[in-house]
DNA sequence: CGCGCGATTGATTCGGCTCAATAACTGTGG
DNA sequence: CCACAGTTATTGAGCCGAATCAATCGCGCG
């Protein structure tokens, strides 16, 4: 991990308005910003390691990550994915317990580490960071339970269809239209708890009807509509 | 709904150290009693219904209860289970979405309505409270992707046998020793995301294999390891 | 240009679902 | 206290979605 390099101080960082840290107060933000310090990993290095304590959360200013758990048989679980203003490592930080999932960088990624007394002291101080890191948990707490609905309910590729209209919204499209994040094959099968191979299937399927393009491991999305009508998505 | 009946003030109540009012300053304690209002309900009566706006919480003083969501084709999918000291609705008030799933009654339960403006205010005043309620749902957060690792990667043989040990866990043992609430075969499919018949073919191999008993509905698990192990769980 | 990982496709197997029929249980009223 | 009706539990047969195993292909990279 290299420190410091071209991220601004947190008054000037535009994943601000995006971030739980959106709307404190500018005394707060400077503080935050003097005890922070910068950090980048490489694609594929690991943020934390599931099962380890933390002493502290990321920001992410750029890149992209997945949490993932190991489950049985060694065979990785992706649970869900971060972008740049994301806070990570906050949960288990408050909930006292070791991590989770481990958060690995799926590209290069730039944040911002925060020390967890600032991140307390903050909480005992400002209740509008505390009402917002609630807002947070409590919205991504919902979102687990639809996921849990997802995969307990839908059929592979239901949920194939599904995964591919959130990875696009969540990380939006490249100049050439492809969904803009680097995923294996395997590890979209890990998102939707399948097998490799049958996400190929359900893949070229999909391209065959027309409702997609594919390019080597990228994905065009061609369809949206009957996508989210074969993942029975209703609220996208 | 029955109004008032025999709920001590929070001064008094004895679920309280279970629940998340535990370390509570007395004053705060006090406020809470004077506008809470108290509740009866029977079994299989709703507290929420999923995709409704909340305006307040219940904290459960007696009873048991489930968070069911209706998935694909009206199916219910179970999401998690809530008895005595539990706070309902805290999650779509906090993250102002509406209810994720339906609370359900599995007994007859008594509760005290705790109206919002009682909670926002204290999570304004109060850092204590408003710091047990984040580690309450931060806790909750790694509990569900625990869930989701479980639905994705274990067979419904494994989710079945963990599921039999989260029930006793969670619920207790009755005086003659079966796990102390009463879920339909039903039910426990739409725990762990499978069908009904499938449930009992599994719980008839578990008894014949001597692990547990069957008595009706009701199950008494005999040989906790043995279960555990086939569940491939390890922390409980 | 060749190496190696990752993508793809085919064949086979199997876990678990569905449908259907029967048995056991629960509560209710006579 | 018993009989009846409506649930809920159980068991069997057959089918289907998806996993596994085994090749082969193709692209990206040194």
């Amino acid at each position: 991990m290299m420190i410091k390099k071209d991220i601004p101080s947190c008054e000037n960082c535009d994943t601000r308005d995006s971030s739980i840290f959106a709307n404190i107060p500018s005394n707060s933000i400077k503080n935050i910003s003097n005890s922070k310090r910068c950090v980048h990993f490489k694609k594929g290095q690991e943020l934390f390691h599931e099962g380890v304590n933390v002493n502290g959360v990321y920001c992410i200013h750029s890149g992209k990550l997945k949490f993932a758990r190991i489950g049985v048989e060694g065979k990785e679980q992706i649970i869900r994915f971060a972008k740049s203003g994301s806070i990570i490592g906050y949960r288990s930080l408050l909930s006292k317990e070791t991590v989770s999932a481990s958060v690995v960088a799926l590209s290069d990624v730039s944040a911002c580490y925060i020390p967890k007394d600032v991140i307390f002291k903050m909480i005992s101080n400002d209740t509008q960071f505390t009402s917002q890191l609630l807002m947070v948990a409590c919205h991504e707490l919902g979102e687990a339970s639809k996921i849990i609905t997802n995969l307990a309910q839908k059929s592979v590729r239901e949920r194939l269809a599904e995964v591919l209209l959130i990875l696009q919204a969540t990380f939006g499209k490249d100049d050439s239209g492809f969904i803009d994040v680097n995923l294996k094959r395997e590890e979209i099968a890990s998102v939707i708890g399948t097998a490799t191979e049958t996400v190929i299937r359900f893949l070229s399927e999909f391209k065959s009807d027309g409702y997609i393009e594919l390019s080597g491991a990228r994905i065009k999305l061609l369809h949206l509509n009957k996508l989210a009508d074969i993942g029975s998505v209703y609220d996208y």
